[in-house]
Formats: C-alpha cells, structure tokens, sequence
DNA sequence: TATGAATGAGGGTTCATTCAT
DNA sequence: GATGAATGAACCCTCATTCAT
C-alpha cells in the first residue's frame, strides 16, 4: 500500500473529527495539518482547495452511508422489518464512523457544498423516498409527503445524535429500540 | 420613530438571516452591514463585537421563542390540547421570525455562545422538558428522556421547514395538521 | 467673553494634556472631546483636523514658551545672570503651563509637524543660540557649536523634567539650583 | 547563511528606523513590511505581535547596550577614565546600531513596554547609577540624584546626535571630545 | 452654533494557498 | 512526493471626519 494513500487518508480523518468538533469555517488548514501529522502544503496535493476537501469527503460518507442502509436490504420482509433495518442502518454507520454522521448532519445545508454533493445526498434521500412511497401505497404509512416524514424521522434522529454526542444522553440499546419504536410510530399509518 | 432603533433592527433582521443560511463563522460583518444598508462601523454602534451580537441576538429569540410558548399556555386543558398549543407555537413563532428557530437551533452549541446565552436556554428547554416529564408521570407521554423527546420533535421540524423555505413542500395546514399528529404519535404513551 | 473662546480653550486643555500624557497617536479626538466635555463635532469648528489642532498648540505653546524667555531678559546683566534667567524661565513656563514643555519635547520632532512649528521651534532656539554665541565672543562660553550646547542644556533639562513627571525625581528648589549649576558648567568656558 | 534568519533582521531593522522616527503609534505594521521587503504576514512568523516585537526590540537593543557599557570596563582606572569609556560607549554604540539608542529613550516609559523590559532597562540605569554613586562617594561626582545626572548626560547626547543626523553638525572627533569634556564638567564635583 | 450618529478607510491580524527547497 | 516559510487578501475592529438635526 503506497503511502500517499495513508496520508490521504490520514488528513480526511483528522479533517472528519475537525469539522464535525468545530465547524468547516472555524478548521484552519494548518490545524487538519498537524492533526494528520503531515506538512500543510501536502494537503494540496490530494485537494485542490479546502471546498474540494469538503465536498469530497461529504460524497464519500454520504455514499458510505447510503451503502450501509442498502446492504443487505430485507426486500421481502414486512415493512416494520425493514424501517428497523434502515434504523440500525444508521446506528451501524455512526458506530462504524464516528463522526460521520453528525459531519453530514451539520453540513447539509452548508453554503460551500457544490451540485455534486447535493446530488449524493438526495440520491440518499430518495432510498427513504422509495421506502415511504411504497409503505403509502401500501396503507401501512402515514399519508403525508415522503419528505416530510423523511425529515421528521432524518431530523429527529440527527438531533437525538447531536445529545448523544454532547454526552447528554447514553446510547444504550434501550435508549435506540424506545427511539425507533417513536420514530416508526410517527411514520406508520395510524 | 428615531432612526437609531430601525438600524438596531434592520442589523438584527440582516444578521439572522445570514447567520442561519452561512452560520456565525461564515458571516462576516461586511455582509451584514451591507445587507442592513448600513456602514460596518455602524454596527458597533449598537453591539461592541461580532459576539456580543450573536449573544443579544441568541437571548433576544430564545426569549421570544418562550413567550409565544408561554403565552395562553392551556394549563387547564388536557395533554393533547397542551401539545396542539406548543406545536403551534413553533409554527407561529417561525411565520414570526423566519429564521429565528432554525438559528436558535444550529448555534445552540457554538464555542462562543456567553454564559447567560445557555441560561437562557435551558430554561427554554425546561419549559418543554416539564411539559414532557409531566405527560409521562400521566403515563401519556412515552417513557423516552425528555431531552430525547425535545430533540425528536424540534429536529423533525425544523428539518421540515427547511423543505418548506427551500419551496419542497408547501405549508397547508393540511400538512401541518399531519405533521402535528405525526409528532404527536412519535411522543405518546403508545 | 463667548462661549466659543472658552471651548476652544478647553479644547486646548484637554489636547494639550492628553497629548503629553499618552501622545499625539494614542490620543483620539472623542477622547478629546470627552475631557473637554465638548461633541465630537465641535472640535472641527476651531481646527479643521487632527493636524492642525497639534500643530496650532505646538506653535502656541512655543510662543509662550519664547515670550517667557524674553520677558526681562536682563541684557545688561552678566552672562551667569543672564543664564540664571534663561533657567528660571523654562522652570517658570513649566509652573505656569503644566504639560507644555512635556508636550513640545515629545512632539518636537514629529512627523506631522508643519514647516510653519519648525519656524517657531527654531526661532525658540535661536534665542538661545544668540545667547550663546554672545557667550563665545566674551569667552565666557565653551568653543563648541551653539546648538551643541543648547542640545546640552535643553535635552538634559527636558529628560530631567520627565523624571520629575514621572514621579521618580521631586522639584525641590535644591534639585533644581543643583541642576542648573550643573547645566552652567557644562557650558561655562572652561 | 538562513534566509530565515535574514527575514527576522531585516524587519528589526526597519522596525527600529521606524519606531524611531515615527515612534510605535504611528508606526503600521504595513509600513514596516514594505521597507523590510517581506509580506505583512511575515512579520508574524517571527513575533507574535506588534508588541512583542517592539518588547523584542526594546530588550535587544537595551541588552546590546549594557554589553558595549561593560565591555572593557577600566574599574581599576581612576574616574574620569571609566567615564570616557562610558561616553565612548554611547558613541560607538550609536555608530553601530543607528537609530537604537534613540529607540531605547524614546520608548522608555511607553505603555506597551512589558515587565521583562523595564527590568532590562532598569538594568542599564543601574549600571550608569553605580557610576555616579561610586563618584559621589569619592567627591569626584555633583551631589545630584543619580538620576538627574544621567537624565542630562543621556538628554543632551541624544539631542546632540538628533542634529547630527539631521545633518545641521558633523560628528568630528573635536566636536564629540569637546561634548565629552562637556558633559564631564556637567557631573564632576565642582 | 453644537452635536453625536454614521461612515469607511485603514489598522492589526489570520489563514488559504503557493513554491523553493 | 513532501514540506513549511512566505505571501497577501480579507477578516474584525477603531477612529478621524462628516452632516443632518
């Protein structure tokens, strides 16, 4: 394995925990440095400028994660069985990555993320999309837009993460199952 | 009207805006300063530094934000009808003050927020926290943390309103209807 | 007498020992106008700007500082007298104008100064230098060039001066018939 | 030979003629980047501020003076000797280093100057007040502060090479024989 | 005449980016 | 390829100056 791949590897590491600690606009170039223990001009030499590294690194967990809700999807289980596999989906992928997920989350909207990253994640979107279009076809889901519930159960989640990693809240099993039984209940037909 | 109060104002109303779509690290006082048609030197008329200024301005709306959940608050009435007034009162405190929630929301964690700004927030989280510690002492309140449950109906729907701004989705009533039932479900004693 | 003359007269005070006490660059017109207990504004009726008003008190503490020199200069006197009263004269001006000698040893070779304060700062010396050319023809005074002794006298008396303002040294009579015996022999033919 | 070494020498001396000539107010850090030939970003690779380079400077220079003060200091000669040495020293020093010496008087009692510069400076009158001290005792030196007499050694000497710079007097070894003998007849006891 | 709110140029400082080594 | 010294644009903030009242 050539070391160039390490280091690049390295600096996104330290550029993920950075951005998710601190924000993209309060991470200074030659902080993402030391932190990968590289010099700062290396880092121009896997990204053209600090927006390509953001950008980059949003569609790589961006698509991390949407292959982590697709991996072994239960196509012919019931409905309930699948919402708990997009659920734990997203337990696994924050257990997996750590900071990833509240990197994505407080980067969404962000001014700097190019048509490509918006992209990735509305392709990520869309699996919810298709996982609530079918359920309402089905009458076993609230009729409400798909984006919306997608929000509510996409902002919820995200916003009970940000407690969890605060340290304001455990993340036990019986915190998660109590959570996903909320969600499902917000989204199910009533 | 002296003139002085409209530029306070008129720096508020450009700051909110700004800090809410870029974020306190990503506005920089020229932008604000144009944006209220006012001289940069101006603003430190009114606020001795860029802090100082998200501080007044994170007391000013959470502060706000808890009036209008405060206000003709039915005690009396049952818990549904309760949350029915405190989901209202985000929807009309967000028609309100367009930015404002989703402002309070995202710099509620920030580095440079003062002492009296997170005071002032948690008191605003104890309003909603009382109101679910009490549903679940009536058993009508699913048994989840509080905090879990403030950041399930708060994320969902400020993730919502961030479709409606962006024009995805329209706000009929209608559809807050079924997004109140839909958060209404997800905190319910099941 | 009219309001105006009086302020620009506080004016002048106030400049005057703000100026000395923290100097030209550090002193800011609203500082000014504050210890004057004038607006801001005023202060552009009596001195279109920051340089003039320095430039303006310079020459006419210079002025005064000249006239002191001058008053019953005893020419008929001998030389040791005469110097005694050259002495006297700046311990006097130092008396009556409390900051002002301070003020013009500070600003003396400023960078804002304008030829027509040069003029008067070297007028002021010419008054000494014809004091000491006198001195030479009479043998009375050292062979060294006029404006080597002046810088003599007048740099140790100023820096002295600086002690006493200080705090570090006091102005007792003693000190001071001390020092001026001290200055006379420095010039005093030998 | 560094460049980087160059780079840091290069601002210090064109810190030192403008802090001398314009004094630290009116000195910009721009202005002193464009006469060292570096980016004003440079300047703070090599001090933290423009404090601390002034605070640099000031120790630096203060330091180099005490040495060229003690360097070869005749003790066990008689005391109009080891006062030569002392004016030589000022002489040499202020052939050597241009504009330091002004520097150093000029910035003696600035507000900026931190602990670690007043007490190397404290140091440097020190020595001198030793000098006249020792005098005293013996009956060779005025009975005069110490103080005062460094007051217008250090008054006059500094005033006198004002105007050589100036160009108005030319530094020929009668003139500064003739001011040493001067000032001598300044401090001697009469 | 007197004021002080308003302005914007310019100060000190930071940091994304470049480039010689 | 890797580095970090060097740069300068752009940040936050101050203050001389203007001008409506």
């Amino acid at each position: 394995m050539p070391t160039s791949t390490t280091k690049r590897e390295d600096i996104i590491q330290s550029a993920l925990t950075l951005f998710a600690e601190r924000g993209f606009d309060a991470t200074t170039i030659p902080m993402i440095a030391t932190d990968a223990k590289v010099g700062a001009g290396t880092i121009y030499r896997y990204f053209s400028n600090k927006e390509v590294l953001v950008n980059t690194m949003f569609q790589h967990y961006v698509s991390l994660f949407k292959e982590t809700l697709e991996k072994d999807y239960p196509a012919e289980s019931d409905i309930r069985e699948q919402f708990h596999h997009l659920f734990q989906g997203m337990i696994r992928f924050t257990n997996e990555h750590d900071h990833a997920l509240y990197f994505i989350k407080t980067h969404t909207s962000a001014y700097f993320l190019d048509a490509n990253s918006r992209d990735q994640f509305s392709h990520l979107l869309m699996i919810l999309e298709n996982f609530f279009d079918e359920g309402k076809k089905e009458k076993q889901i609230r009729e409400l837009p798909s984006k919306a519930l997608i929000a509510i159960i996409f902002g919820g989640f995200l916003q009970l993460y940000q407690l969890i990693r605060a340290g304001e809240l455990e993340a036990s099993e019986e915190l998660l199952a109590g959570v996903e039984n909320s969600c499902w209940d917000a989204v199910r037909h009533p």
